[in-house]
DNA sequence: TTTTATCTAACTAAAATTAGTGAGGGAAAA
DNA sequence: TTTTCCCTCACTAATTTTAGTTAGATAAAA
C-alpha cells in the first residue's frame, strides 16, 4: 500500500468543502491535509501541506482560481490541480487546460466523479467529465457558428468591468449617474452598455435587468 | 427515540447534494428521503416522500426556489424549508421569509450549521445564519426610510390597464410598440407610464420592471 | 347630483438611450 | 513580434424616455 493521495481543497462555500471532505472520507486512499476558503496564498499553502492534488474552485474572493494557476506556473509547481467550477464555459476550460490544470469538473457532477479525478490525476493523468469533453469536441470539430445560445457562456463572455456596469445599471442608475461613479465618460459607459446588450442579446436595458435579475448576476441594494 | 428527520435535497450542483449528503449521514437523527437536481414537480415529490424538511436552493434550472415556495403555498403544504443560497441579499431573504421559509444559509456556512438548522427547524423553530441575521438587522436599524409606503396597497392601487402596460415593458417592448399593440396612442402609454412611476416610486422603467419581478405581477414570456 | 377613478390624449421641452463606426493604449498571449 | 482582448472615448444621428401640465369621456360611487 502506497502512501495516501494528500488533498488541498479550495473553494468560498464552506458547506460544499465540508461536503467533499466528508464524500472523501469515506475512500481511506485520501487524505485532505488543508483546505482554503479564498485563494489567498494557497500556493504557499499547498507548498506547506505538500499536497498532491488541489482542488479548486474558479470563482474565489481575493485571488481567483485562475491567477492561482498563474502562480503555480511562476513558481513552477507540481502539485495536480482539478478545477471544479460552477460553469463549462469553452474559453474558460482552454484557459485552465493551457495554464496546467490536470481535471476540469463541474459541480453538476457527482461525488463519485471527484474520488474518479482525484485518482485519476494523482496518477499523473488528466481527467475531464463527458460534459466538459463534449464542450471541447465541439469547439475543435468547428460548430462555432451554430452553436445554440449558451447561457454559461454568455455569463462567462461578460467581464468585471461589463459586470460592474450592468450592475449599477439593474439598480437604476442613469448612464450619467454610472459614469460619475465610475469616473469615466458616459460614452464609455454607453460602449458597455451596448456591449452587454449585444452579448446577452436584448432589445433594451430591460432586457439587460431581466438577464441579471433572472440569473442571479448582481446583488440589488435599492 | 423519536422517529427520524425526513429530508429532502434540491440542488442544482450534485457535488453539492453529494457532500450534504455524507455529512447528513454522520447524524443517525437524519434521513435522506429524496433529493433534487432543479425545481420540477418538487412539492409533489416532496409530499410524496413525506418529507420533513426540504434544504434547498435559489437558483435552480426549470423552476426556482422562490417559484417552489409559492407552489408550497398554493397547496397549503407543511413542509419546513430551509434556503440554501450562495447570495445574502436582503430583498431575497425577506421575500422568502414572507414565503415561509423556516431557515435561510448561505453556501458559506460551515456543514454543521445544516446540521443545527435542520435540527431547528424540524422543532418548529427558525433558523438563520449569523450573516443574514445581521443583514436583517442592518436593514431595520440602519435604513430608517426603509418603507416609506406600504408595498401592497401600492400594488392594489395598480389598475387592470397599468398591468397591462407594465407587462409589455417588462416583456422589452418600446411605448411605440405598446401602442400598437393596445390600438392607442403613445402619449397614453407614457402617460400609463409615468402614473406608474409615481405610483411605484422609482426613478426609471428599470424600477418598474425590478417591481414587477420582484413582485410576480407579471408573466415574464420571453 | 357631485365626486372620484380610470382611460384616453395632446402639448412642449429636456434628458437619456440606442446604434454604428472608429480608434488609441495597455496588458497578455500566440 | 504580432495579435488579441479589454477598457477607454469621440462623433453623429435617430429614437425613446422622462417630466409637467392639461383635459375630454365615461362609469361608478358617495
Amino acid at each position: 500500500m502506497e502512501n495516501k493521495i494528500r488533498i488541498h481543497l479550495a473553494d468560498d462555500h464552506q458547506v460544499l468543502i465540508d461536503g467533499i471532505l466528508a464524500v472523501l472520507k469515506t475512500n481511506p486512499n485520501f487524505e485532505v491535509v488543508g483546505f482554503s476558503l479564498n485563494g489567498e496564498n494557497l500556493v504557499d499553502k499547498v507548498a506547506k501541506d505538500n499536497s498532491d492534488v488541489l482542488v479548486m474552485d474558479i470563482n474565489m474572493p481575493e485571488k481567483d482560481g485562475i491567477q492561482v494557476l498563474r502562480d503555480f506556473n511562476e513558481k513552477g509547481f507540481t502539485c495536480r490541480v482539478i478545477i471544479l467550477s460552477s460553469y463549462d464555459d469553452v474559453k474558460l476550460i482552454k484557459e485552465v487546460i493551457k495554464l496546467g490544470a490536470s481535471g476540469y469538473l463541474t459541480k453538476q457532477c457527482a461525488g463519485e466523479n471527484i474520488i474518479d479525478a482525484i485518482s485519476t490525476v494523482a496518477q499523473g493523468n488528466q481527467y475531464f467529465s463527458s460534459s466538459v469533453k463534449d464542450k471541447i469536441f465541439n469547439a475543435l470539430t468547428g460548430n462555432t457558428q451554430n452553436q445554440p445560445y449558451d447561457v454559461n457562456e454568455v455569463i462567462a463572455s461578460i467581464t468585471s468591468r461589463e459586470l460592474e456596469i450592468l450592475s449599477l445599471i439593474t439598480n437604476e442608475k442613469s448612464g450619467k449617474e454610472i459614469s460619475e461613479i465610475l469616473f469615466i465618460s458616459t460614452n464609455t459607459v454607453e460602449t458597455h452598455r451596448k456591449n452587454l446588450m449585444k452579448k446577452i442579446n436584448v432589445k433594451s436595458s430591460i432586457g439587460l435587468v431581466l438577464f441579471a435579475t433572472k440569473h442571479n448576476l448582481i446583488e440589488i441594494t435599492t
